[in-house]
DNA sequence: GTAGTGTTACTCGGATAAATATTGTCCGAGTGACATCGG
DNA sequence: CCGATGTCACTCGGACAATATTTATCCGAGTAACACTAC
């Protein structure tokens, strides 16, 4: 029951690119150092971000990231599967198979009890950070935090953006 | 997001010992080859359940461990956070304190958002396993379950458990 | 002055090592049961 | 026959490797901006 270092780093990030306007992009290394993180770590993650459709990314100078979608569209739980995997945290080895006596197939059509407890438990996991919208935690973020806080990372996210002058479809 | 296999050894070995009648107890190594798993790993695990107050060891010739209280009071959640340790699964690096511009500690009193919103989650998913009893599992085994599976786990039981002397000795 | 062109610098992306946690195995300490011996 | 005693086998417990996963780093492919040259 460990989650691993990146998601943390990739839901900061994401957060910070819900506040780029339009179809502007950041470079992940402006990100690695707001952050604090190796920037070649960092990238390795956002990679992942971005093949899971959560976020875009465009090559060459004034290139980087973006969201792929509206921040009320990505939950936290985008996230979190995006860079932990989708599988569920407990997997049913089925090791009440391999019991004291092996008995046919059908004495073991019905689900695994202790496997139903789990994933049941999973799922309300789950369900709570489906709610978490990127855009609640913004929202939260620039009502509630320190206006410090918000100024300075407002000013990081103007002077890193990078705006792009042909940019398909989105406009702010 | 992944939890040990561990997991799933424990709570099949404790909904065993639920079987066990009054003070008797079970080897380990009846509970490894119950369910196919090397011996000396799984003692480590019940170990562990040992050292939380979930289990009690009986050493020697008819020993073996039995559970520590009713079953009843034994919860899923209890199980997992004694194999798995008790921290919680995200833990919050404060990156946000490392950004653009650090300030001083005033700013950043009220605790991160996305922390927040993780705990969240993970609080649910304790609840849910708070939930349930490792008596509820037994039972609802026992009365769901095909009755060849309960009948074999319990002549099993019967089998391999070792009733202590200077206690309450049932014979079924 | 303007258009074309070559260079350059900056970006992401994947392949490659180090560190850490998990999994698996082994041997030792301790304890109750059993057989033996003596009364 | 009953009790004491020494030996033994069986148990858990912690220390020791092997493996898998996570973390961290480096170098290469691609692209748009920039500077330069020619017209």
């Amino acid at each position: 029951m460990k989650l691993g270092e990146g998601v943390e780093a990739a839901i900061h990030c994401a957060a910070m690119l819900a506040g780029v306007e339009g179809a502007a992009t950041m470079p992940g290394a402006a990100m690695a150092e707001a952050f604090g993180l190796s920037p070649s770590y960092l990238l390795k993650h956002l990679n992942t971000l971005t093949a899971s459709g959560i976020l875009e990314s465009v090559p060459g100078p004034s290139g980087g990231y973006r969201l792929a979608r509206p921040a009320e569209r990505i939950t936290l739980l985008d996230i979190v599967l995006a860079v932990e995997g989708r599988e569920t945290a407990f997997r049913c080895g089925e090791i009440r198979q391999r019991g004291p006596a092996r008995l046919d197939a059908s004495a073991y059509v019905k689900p695994c009890g202790i496997n139903v407890a789990m994933q049941k438990a999973e799922r309300a996991y789950r369900v709570a950070l489906a709610e978490a919208r990127l855009s609640d935690i913004v929202a939260e973020y620039v009502s509630d935090a320190d206006p410090r806080s918000v100024a300075a990372n407002c000013a990081f996210v103007e002077r890193h953006q990078r705006p792009q002058k042909s940019s398909s479809t989105k406009q702010a």
